[in-house]
DNA sequence: CAATGACTATGACGATTGTCATATTTCAGC
DNA sequence: GCTGAAATATGACAATCGTCATAGTCATTG
């Protein structure tokens, strides 16, 4: 494959910025994380880190918007809630707590690049779009599943929200105190939520 | 005031962090925005970046947690939920959208040292430590008001942490879609899980 | 075989970083 | 007023950053 090179450019800079933060990730560190030549960071990326982070933000939502929309459709939104948290849990547990979430990393960390760019607002409002955007599509994939459970369209917005703004706060918060009991606490109250509302809807 | 150099430097650490995350503020950045001495950093923290960051993790967790709790015991867990949202909408809205949370900013961004610390993991987790307390104290004071209207022990934790993970979350997505309609959304869904469970406790 | 293009290797560049050493100033307390 | 400590000013340091230029490798074509 030719763009294994590439792809695991991609794959290191979103791990690595889901540990670190974008700017502690410097592309030396990707390079050597992931025993890709630094040669040619420069020719699959023209753009330069800026570039990068923004493949990196896509490549990191489509891989948890997939399998979450998969499992919305196969097991309904309490399945596909469970799933989503399940892989959350997956994530941490695997890296000793480390590893992050790369797509918040983008909505709290600023990304500093060239001189040149110190002042270019667009530049950097295009990462943040990046990200919201992402978010958007994983709360749209849940918004459409509470629709199809017979909720108003309202409700299903603010419980998208709800769902996908706790579980990003929560990821952070067990990262920081190297535990799952927040996921756990979490996981509970939105079950209960949803569950709640889901009665309610059909009754 | 003696302490006025020192002061506005761990405030303007704790703005700066909030915009652009901790590895985007550089020092020579804080003394620009607050106009201090450059030469006074390493007379007021000797023990440098990390000890400017960690002042002022603790500083924005008082000034949250301060107000909060005095909120809670004045107009019980609903208007201190309000007040606590109000409070996070009133910062997103004065700056634009630009300033989050420098707390969540430090439990997602990994502060990147001198040399010498780049493999000091016990410094590195003391920054977490320290991050994670203030979100512990916020959720404390979160369930112990929860507690004060009957709810269980379990529950109160549960609830507490549902609450600070959601606004945490909520927060950065604001800031990513540079709009207070995610706040909207979560504070309803918020007041009526709180209510809900409230009514149910007092039953 | 030649050659054309994509890809890799390596070193250098200016800029910025945190830190430190060394003045210089400020200002109580005697 | 003098003195000594606290605070401020300024410049330099090594290290690292993203980027770029140049040269080398390699495979797929004609």
């Amino acid at each position: 494959m030719t763009t294994t090179t590439r792809d695991k450019m991609i794959a290191g800079a979103a791990d690595l910025m889901s540990r670190r933060g974008v700017n502690a990730t410097s592309m030396r560190d990707v390079v050597r994380h992931t025993a890709t030549p630094r040669g040619s960071i420069s020719h699959h990326f023209p753009d330069g880190k800026r570039q990068l982070i923004a493949e990196a933000v896509t490549f990191a939502g489509k891989q948890v918007s997939i399998p979450l929309e998969k499992a919305m459709n196969d097991r309904g939104v309490i399945g596909g809630l469970k799933a989503f948290i399940a892989s959350w849990r997956r994530q941490l547990e695997a890296t000793g707590f480390e590893a992050g979430c790369p797509v918040l990393a983008v909505a709290v960390d600023r990304y500093v690049g060239e001189a040149s760019d110190r002042d270019d607002e667009a530049a950097q409002q295009h990462l943040l779009d990046l990200a919201d955007g992402v978010f958007a599509d994983w709360r749209q994939i849940m918004r459409a599943a509470l629709l199809r459970e017979g909720l108003t369209a309202e409700r299903s917005e603010r419980l998208a929200t709800l769902v996908v703004a706790s579980i990003e706060g929560t990821v952070a918060m067990c990262r920081a105190s190297r535990s799952a009991d927040p996921l756990d606490h979490v996981q509970q109250e939105l079950e209960m939520v949803l569950t709640a509302a889901l009665s309610q809807a059909t009754r």
